[in-house]
DNA sequence: CAAATAGTGTCTCTAAGACAATATCAC
DNA sequence: GTGATATTGTCTTAGAGACACTATTTG
């Protein structure tokens, strides 16, 4: 007859087989360009961390910044973990997208991996983290459906422009599932997570959930509504827009200034009161 | 210099630690209690599958049924695979409620765990599954905010009851994280698990997500709003919740009979015409 | 007929979408 | 003044919640 801690002493974990297990990172931030007109406003994209893979599988192919999860840490610790080693920049948030299991996925062996969203703000990024490191790079991104129901999943940067297609298994729960027509030279299965991602992320954009953590501290209702209109790729009258967002806005007594047009006020994300 | 299959058969998984992966299961089923009165419905309540443990750790403890991921299987497979193998019942749909990974949560080791909900049926599950069997038993779900601001999870069957207390950390992308600050006789961190997937219910309950799946094929609109109540723990005016629903069944030419009252037309979950 | 549930009609209020009008700055 | 964006007002319509009323069955 044992007792626990008997028990516990003789339980011999390496009897089982066990997957390696990783956090994969979709990093997601919005960029303003210039447009050359002094009066216009700068114009928004979506823009997505991805490295240039330097060694086997893969190589050459653009994956997803990720690691492996490491004893004494949660699957959210390493996911922040491995943000800040890639962009020396800490989110304000993270979220999880689920888990990627397919055996197959990833060549080296029994590997599954929880992504997850990560939105980090321009002015955050830019600061910190320089562009010389040609292995990373920010991708403008384009996902939509196409005429035929297939979602095409376009990254560009410069040059450099990887195609996807995707078709759509199912969507249940609010999270969609797609299966991967052609990778585009993304590796392993991660067309497949960007596209769950952003789907994710479209979803959580519909009600502001996470639209200010790409804009600093203080912001224009008009760029607010530009993130929110570059996430979900639609656009909404500046009239209504405003309407929804005043509960969730505090105003400043700041304004913007030479703009070539009417200053805006700023405003700042409103503290929630208990 | 080498190629992709010359590094591949160099690889060796082994130099890294890994963690074990479970699958855990919160099986939820939705009861009908006869109510002796003829005339009357009868009522209904949430209920949750534990399964008393027989050996260490936490023996004597309940706990959700669940088990370890096998080797060229999806976590989802592996999720669908327990719960057949504890109900013998294949659900119509598992739902993701995330990673928990918070090390010493198993004091067996490194065990990290993905959560699923899925939601059986009542005529299902009593067709094929016997109550004989002592180790494993439907508890009667109650779970709400009491008024100091913590969640309390009672659980009862019979005379045995457990009571849980947690606390909320955050809610942020529609997932609620939970502290537990009394486990209430429940094995692990599945005090947590529960309250999380419970959140998750409720929150696809809403938009009707889920409860068609909670009933037999053909029902009326009273049973399928009774089940959205007993879900959400609140209630609705009758006309109201028609309304909301209408979009989303079908009529048939049935209707009960023998009730004591007026006969309700069943109606069946309209399928879906792209 | 009484008890109980099934089912319909409609009023009010709020929120969303569309659109028109006004305000303000840099040049 | 002109070009551009900022900001406000209001009309219409769709949906949620509340409530009153009618219909139908069994004992």
């Amino acid at each position: 007859m044992s007792d626990e801690k008997t028990f516990l002493s003789n339980y011999n974990m390496n009897d089982y087989e066990r997957p390696s297990v990783t956090a994969d990172i979709i990093a997601f931030m919005i960029r303003s360009q210039e447009s050359g007109n002094y009066r216009r406003n700068s114009k928004t994209s979506l823009s997505l961390l991805l490295i240039k893979r330097g060694g086997h599988p893969f190589k050459g192919c653009w994956a997803l910044p990720g690691g492996f999860l490491n004893p004494g840490e949660t699957i959210e610790q390493c996911a922040l973990r491995e943000i800040e080693e890639e962009t020396s920049v800490k989110p304000a948030s993270i979220m999880s997208v689920g888990m990627f299991s397919d055996p197959g996925r990833d060549p080296r062996g029994w590997i599954i991996s929880n992504a997850f969203v990560s939105i980090l703000s321009e002015s955050t990024v830019t600061q910190q983290y320089g562009d010389d490191a040609a292995d990373a790079q920010w991708f403008d991104v384009s996902f939509d459906k196409d005429k035929s129901g297939d979602y095409r999943l376009d990254l560009s940067y410069g040059d450099t422009k990887l195609s996807a297609v995707l078709s759509e298994e199912k969507t249940e729960f609010g999270r969609t599932y797609f299966n991967i027509k052609d990778s585009g030279q993304l590796a392993f299965d991660h067309a497949k997570i960007i596209a769950t991602a952003l789907t994710s992320l479209r979803n959580e954009a519909k009600d502001f959930e996470n639209i200010f953590d790409f804009l600093p501290e203080k912001f224009t209702l008009t760029q607010l509504q530009n993130v929110q209109e570059t996430i979900m790729n639609i656009s909404v009258l500046p009239a209504n827009f405003r309407r929804k967002i005043s509960g969730l806005v505090t105003e400043t007594d700041e304004y913007t200034k030479g703009a070539g047009h009417r200053p805006a006020k700023l405003y700042m994300r409103k503290k929630l009161t208990d």
